[in-house]
DNA sequence: ATGGACATTATTGTCAACAATCTTGGTGAC
DNA sequence: GTCACCAAGATTGTTGACAATAATGTCCAT
């Protein structure tokens, strides 16, 4: 049961879910036009309703408009997939810091949970599996850590990276680089060490950039240099 | 001569900085309710735009809205303020960091420059340039690390923070603190370390929490632990 | 052919009216 | 007196129509 009103037209929430879901799941691809009137008609909305939905997703930074001239799909480069990145790394950084100074021990049994989870997910090769526990873990810190503010900036910053997130963890061998780095952070986490946290953390998502980094240069020379 | 129409409505970016700025400038008081009919009046604009700058300005941080119930100027208490500073300290350091990396010897002068230019201030007791100054100080360093998505994120943290930076800076005996800090700062970019000035600048603003934590009890204790 | 002025079209920006929703004050039953 | 309920008012959410703007195509002079 969705929110729609009777005659089938929707609210503004629900248009801006539609949009954003479309956009991560790639039907409306990277550099794509979203012009208004069509999204109306797709969405069975007012054009006030996709107006707003545009604007939401402009600042959640997944849509760029021009005054005038419209919307259309923000594609994010690897380089800025990077610098995405690196912010995330910083504030991923102090939110494990301040998980390691609150976590309790109930908290601390879980987390050993996911980690456990983790390994055996990767030794069965369930790739989606051990994906969705990297964002439960992830998730769980910020949790942990009751920063509000990091955590705004973060999820932020997660959702214009859903692609590249998505595509790099499909890559063959990452699980087994990531594992032993989200087991570190883990017990650094565990042993309440709020530097150690931060340093496990900054590790891991360093070697996500470097992973980053591999992606875009194995995708630009198969083509014998001539992408970019 | 404004982005008027010629009957003078305003275009919808015009609302939106005039909000903002009311907000800022203390006119529109923390909590208070912004009824869009209001301000439609106010500005002589549509309410369509007046909403509009209203999504704006609740996606920057500045204004709190609840379906069906409204907006109201969000008033960011002590505590908030800290949160927002602890990850300005995070990103803001990776700012320094990456800003040593690619600083210039130009920028270099400049920074010497704004440094010197700080210490005439504190000696001659100007604190409002003292306060300008280092600013533009931050401001320069955002943009010499080459890092979009920080200075995106840093500006947005920054919007919401304004009041509460403002009764800071004005504190007395703060830029007695804050100086050697800031020169310490601007030493390690010029030695061009990443990690003596992320470090820097931790120190720096680790140390704006703590005026931010005094400022708290300061002035909660005068009301004899009534107010909390 | 080419380049510039002009009309055309597609698309976004703005507005005022209408519908939905929440708050508030009152009324009556208990 | 207190609670539930309902009506009235205030306020936000939505819509379709209209205005303004930028992109595109056309025509004519050169």
């Amino acid at each position: 049961m969705t929110s729609n009103t009777a005659d089938g037209t929707v609210r503004s929430a629900e248009v801006t879910d539609r949009i954003r879901t479309a956009i991560v799941a790639g039907e409306f691809a990277p550099g794509q036009r979203l012009v208004e009137a069509d999204l109306c008609e797709l969405f069975h909305a007012s054009r006030g309703v996709v107006r707003a939905a545009l604007m939401d997703l402009t600042h959640e930074g997944l849509v760029e408009r021009i005054a005038n001239r419209g919307a259309r799909v923000r594609s994010v480069s690897v380089e800025e997939a990077i610098a995405i990145t690196e912010v995330r790394m910083a504030v991923e950084g102090l939110c494990a810091a301040k998980a390691a100074e609150r976590i309790t021990d109930e908290e601390i049994t879980e987390l050993r949970d996911i980690g456990r989870r983790m390994q055996d997910a990767m030794r069965a090769g369930e790739v989606l599996v051990y994906s969705e526990l990297n964002g439960t873990l992830h998730d769980r810190i910020r949790e942990i850590s009751a920063q509000p503010v990091a955590a705004d900036v973060l999820s932020n910053l997660s959702a214009r990276n859903v692609r590249h997130q998505f595509r790099l963890a499909l890559r063959p061998g990452r699980p087994q680089i990531s594992l032993p780095e989200h087991l570190a952070i883990i017990d650094e986490l565990c042993a309440r060490s709020p530097e150690g946290a931060e340093r496990a953390v900054r590790r891991h998502v360093a070697s996500v950039i470097e992973a980053l980094r591999e992606f875009d240069t194995a995708q630009a020379s198969p083509a014998s240099g001539l992408v970019r």
